[in-house]
RNA sequence: CGGGAUGUAGCGCAGCUUGGUUAGCGCGCCACGUUCGGGACGUGGAGGCCGGGAGUUCGAAUCUCCCCAUCCCGACCA
């Protein structure tokens, strides 16, 4: 049935919502499709739903095609299935919690990992039921410290989660790669522009891990890609390539006295001024974070990079993992080996764990703190004067620093995340101990596979990337429906011909918006354009010719077309 | 959790500095009439605990204090 203006349950907002700043969020509520209930929390209306479906569709279809299985787990879960992979706990904050009447812990599922576990575990015994691959789309639930940009970053969102089991990491690399070339399909269809970056495995555990990006401006994820090869990758999981080492000679070191310069700023003023040709990329900062490990006592690293560089400190802790990092130390009284402003690698008690970027290559020279107030090094050489005690990716990476695959400049984007694939491995399965009984009659541990697509998070990264300064722009795929009819002039003649087209359209397979609403044409073809139907025919004074127009909203063209040829122009594009 | 901004009709806003009739404008909504291919016009309407509480005052949307909420930036975030 067409969707009939005069009683589709649909408001549209001639203004932008205050309360909005990014593209898709102020389209979406403008054009009726979704209505704020509390922060992070969105209502959809019968217009969004309409695309949310069509996007869902698409998803299921992709995985049943690749021989995944959809089930369906509930949203409310009892605390003792989180309680056995620790993450009642580790989830904090972020898990929305809640008691039944008889006081018993309940959670609303932030990521299902668990249940879809148990599941097969309570299913299957035999290595002949494997591989198996299960999904779900569903509502998740996180109760983010910051949601924002509408339905982008919500605490309720409909996301399509899979799980794959395997017998071998042979057959978890085949699930993944089949879960990778379905997720190509999937955003293939649904027109979205999107890059496949390297990610960190993170929290969940786990080995190879690849982030789909949908590329925007207002995307939360920065991520470097090549200017020449395909390397791309989330900036916190960017690989450096370490400088070969050198062998130069250098002086020995030597202290100098640097009275006041506890910044690299200061110092490196200081030095030239004392006419040592230098710049902040020859000075080695070392910057000392907190770590936290669960389980554990918190420790301090001190990270050494060059000068010009902040640590960045998500790419530091993706690296550190499981460890967290706390921040950057500010309270030094409980350290007073350390002098804060003046910490030089060379000479940091055994106490004192210190790392370096990879950017600080063995051999290389530097100036450096002195361990001693106001006073620095200068010629410190790595593998001479210190050793670190291991090599940590910390340094902020800028666009311009070299590709590790080729060495061509590297550029930095931002994108949303859109899809996540990664191999789990055996972190749940050991939790649960999921085995199955092998052909040699030997219990064998299954290995898994964790892959996700924001399906409602989707819906408005195709806004971001189709939509203009008239409105959203839907790509046919998804679009709430193929042709908006329009009729047009107070000639009774334009409604009688709009509803006999849509009539026609229908009838050849066309999902069709019939504007019935009796409103003036400007009303009409504003509304028309914010909505962003693929394309809007127009019934009015060209009638008299026998023709209507079909606008193209995507390009704004308009043709006139005849009326005998209307379903055949239509059906054809 | 830190920094900033904002709360007045369904939506977008003005009024607050300098307290004083019945709190105003645009959009939207209802009725009637005119209009009818790019957000038409007229007339008449409906719609407000001015975020909440306490205070100052003869009198508070407006001044003071406290609280709450929302948005943005950061921290945080399978």
């Amino acid at each position: 049935m067409a969707l009939r203006m005069s009683t589709l349950f649909l408001r549209t907002l001639r203004e932008d919502p205050a309360d909005a700043d990014v593209p898709s969020h102020k389209l979406l509520v403008r054009a009726g499709c979704v209505r704020r209930v509390a922060p992070g929390v969105y209502t959809w209306l019968p217009f969004g739903k309409i695309v949310l479906e069509n996007v869902a569709r698409v998803v299921r279809e992709e995985m049943d095609r690749m021989g995944a299985q959809e089930v369906l787990f509930p949203a409310l879960l009892p605390r003792e299935v989180y309680d056995a992979t620790g993450r009642w706990t580790e989830y904090g904050d972020n898990l929305f919690r809640l008691k039944d009447r008889k006081g018993a812990d309940y959670l609303l599922g932030p990521t299902h990992e668990e249940m879809f576990t148990l599941l097969v575990k309570s299913e299957y015994s035999s290595y002949k039921d494997l591989p198996v691959s299960l999904y779900q789309i569903q509502n998740k639930y996180r109760d983010e410290a910051r949601p924002r940009a509408g339905i982008l970053r919500g605490r309720e969102f409909l996301m399509k989660d899979s799980y794959s089991f395997d017998l071998s990491d042979e057959g978890l690399q085949a699930s993944y790669d089949l879960h990778r070339a379905a997720y190509v399909r999937i955003f293939e269809r649904l027109g979205l522009d999107y890059r496949i970056v390297y990610a960190v495995a993170g929290a969940m555990g786990g080995s190879s891990s690849e982030e789909f990006l949908a590329v925007a401006p207002s995307g939360e994820d920065e991520y470097v890609s090549c200017t020449a090869c395909d390397y791309a990758a989330n900036t916190e999981a960017v690989e450096t390539s370490a400088p070969p080492a050198l062998d130069a000679e250098h002086p020995p070191s030597e202290v100098l006295d640097t009275p006041d310069t506890p910044t690299i700023e200061t110092l490196v003023d200081l030095l030239r001024s004392k006419g040592y040709d230098i710049t902040a990329a020859n000075t080695l900062k070392n910057v000392v974070v907190k770590l936290q490990t669960p389980g554990k006592d918190d420790e301090i690293l001190v990270v050494g990079v060059p000068g010009d560089r902040e640590v960045d400190l998500k790419r530091l802790e993706a690296n550190v993992y499981p460890a967290e990092v706390a921040g950057v130390l500010d309270d030094f009284s409980a350290y007073p080996e350390l002098v804060r402003g003046y910490i030089g690698p060379q000479g940091l008690p055994e106490s004192v764990r210190y790392v370096v970027d990879p950017s600080v290559a063995p051999g290389s020279a530097w100036v450096t703190g002195a361990n001693a107030e106001g006073r620095h090094a200068v010629n410190v050489v790595h593998g001479r004067d210190f050793t670190p005690s291991g090599v940590v990716p910390a340094a902020e990476v800028r666009a311009g620093d070299l590709c590790p695959r080729c060495g061509a400049a590297l550029e930095i984007n931002r994108g949303i995340e859109i899809g996540h694939i990664f191999q789990l491995g055996r972190k749940f399965a050991d939790a649960f101990e999921l085995d199955v009984l092998g052909p040699e009659g030997k219990p064998v541990r299954v290995t898994m596979g964790s892959y996700g697509i924001g399906v409602s998070r989707a819906v408005a990264a195709i806004v971001e990337q189709h939509y203009d300064d008239n409105g959203i722009v839907w790509p046919r795929c998804v679009a709430p429906a193929d042709v908006h009819v329009v009729p047009v002039g107070k000639d009774p003649a334009a409604l009688e011909a709009a509803e006999k087209y849509t009539v026609e359209f229908e009838a050849a397979g066309l999902r069709v918006l019939l504007d019935d609403r009796g409103a003036s044409a400007g009303v009409a073809f504003a509304d028309a354009d914010l909505l962003g139907v693929p394309y809007v025919v127009t019934f009015g004074r060209t009638l008299k010719d026998g023709q209507a127009e079909v606008k193209d909203r995507a390009t704004g063209e308009r043709t006139l077309v005849a009326l005998d040829d209307l379903v055949e122009t239509l059906t054809l594009r």
